[in-house]
DNA sequence: TCTGGGGTCCTAGGACCC
DNA sequence: TCTGGGGTCCTAGGACCC
């Protein structure tokens, strides 16, 4: 048996919208919504004041405007959360080391180690949320619980700026009623496959019988009725441990569906620049290149193709993009283009053997250099300067501030 | 004027080898 | 010239998270 921990779930309110409310006095008070940069794009965030209307995250902009005539739109900025989301990061970390950024605005904290010296857990938690609210003008709400799993699911109970605790004699009594599509790792799906078996909630799913989980879920059966008991014991992750990361993309929605074959290889040319650019600053090539295709009617497909050796420059990458999109018979006008690398190794940064291959290595660090400083496509190839459109943008709440995580030779 | 973007993990099925 | 089975690698797709 593991000792009792001590876990706090940090969850910013309506983070993006907030930190625009900030940064703009005259938006405070006001029905807001932070959309993409592009012309076909989403609600990602809408203030307390929008919500109140129905504006929720992934609505399209036209039902936002419906059900709430007077809605402020504000295109997103990127740079601004990144960077509040490191200073709220480094107040978290004067608590315990153990922090586990679990988005770019949530985070989970083991500060078991941390009662002694800063006292109880609410008043960890206290001082928590009135050092993000004096320094950065935000609010958050706090979850406090045995594990992460409790600890998410607690700070979701009050909103905004809440805090609520839920002690082990509490645990049952919760879950009881507790819809199972609240916890952290089930949804629609897992949900409409818990309720043909009859289980609605967490009291349901934590008392039904292992055998029957198992059958129908395989593997993750056991997983589903400890989570509906409650039980977790994942630890909390600190930066510098977690998992290698797996994979870099990029993906694009048109504001045009593409029909000609040159529009869409010069957008694959920009994604393919966009993707190494990034794998090239972390350090990792990819072995694994894949395209992902959306149709006008949003029929979504990938292909992928092992490569010889780990890709990292954009040209490479382009060119393997290419061979993909040979293979394929475009059955319609194409909404979406994405090109991703997995299967990534460390260590691209060297230079090749064969001297045509150190030069444009060369070349391109130096365009990174000047994109990395004066943002980006300030430089870029030949048949890049005539797509005027530099690419949505737009930043994912899963976006992780530190950038990738450790990548460890394989 | 329908429906964003960046990830992780899991599964199923086929190819291939022994 | 029949009938397996195990293991690994690879691909495609889906569920889930923010």
């Amino acid at each position: 048996m593991s000792l009792p921990r001590t876990i706090l779930h940090i969850d910013m309110n309506a983070f993006f919208a907030s930190v625009e409310q900030r940064h703009h006095p005259e938006l405070q008070g006001k029905p807001i919504a932070v959309i993409g940069n592009a012309s076909r794009t989403v609600i990602l965030t809408a203030s307390y004041e929008a919500r109140a209307f129905g504006v929720t995250t992934g609505q399209t902009v036209w039902e936002a405007r419906r059900l709430c005539p007077q809605l402020m739109l504000v295109p997103t900025s990127n740079r601004l959360y990144g960077a509040t989301s490191r200073q709220i990061i480094a107040i978290l970390r004067n608590y315990t080391p153990q922090v586990e950024v679990f988005s770019i605005d949530e985070a989970f904290l083991d500060i078991s180690g941390s009662l002694r010296l800063f006292g109880t857990a609410e008043q960890i938690a206290r001082l928590i949320k009135e050092r993000i609210k004096n320094e950065l003008g935000l609010s958050c709400s706090i979850g406090i619980a045995p594990n992460k799993l409790l600890a998410k699911l607690a700070s979701d109970l009050q909103k905004p700026d809440g805090l609520v605790i839920v002690r082990p004699d509490d645990v049952t009594r919760l879950l009881e009623t507790m819809p199972v599509k609240e916890l952290c790792g089930i949804g629609r799906a897992t949900a409409r496959q818990l309720a043909l078996l009859g289980i609605r909630t967490c009291g349901q799913l934590g008392g039904f019988p292992l055998n029957l989980l198992t059958r129908r879920f395989g593997v993750v059966g056991k997983r589903l009725q400890q989570m509906g008991q409650g039980v977790d014991e994942s630890p909390v992750v600190p930066e510098e441990e977690a998992a290698e990361v797996q994979s870099v993309g990029h993906s694009m929605t048109f504001c045009h569906d593409l029909e000609g074959d040159n529009e869409i290889r010069a957008k694959l040319l920009q994604l393919a620049e966009m993707v190494g650019r990034r794998a090239r600053r972390y350090g990792v090539g990819g072995q694994t290149v894949t395209l992902t295709v959306r149709y006008a009617d949003f029929t979504t497909f990938s292909r992928q193709q092992r490569q010889q050796e780990p890709l990292a420059l954009s040209n490479d990458i382009y060119h393997a993009s290419l061979r993909i999109l040979d293979d394929l018979q475009l059955e319609q006008p194409v909404r979406l283009l994405g090109i991703a690398l997995s299967a990534l190794q460390r260590g691209q940064g060297q230079l090749p053997l064969f001297p045509e291959r150190q030069s444009k290595v060369r070349m391109t660090a130096a365009m990174d250099m000047v994109n990395n400083r004066y943002g980006d496509f300030t430089v870029m190839q030949g048949s890049l300067l005539d797509q005027q459109e530099k690419g949505s943008h737009v930043i994912s709440p899963a976006w992780r501030p530190e950038g990738i995580r450790n990548v460890t030779a394989r």
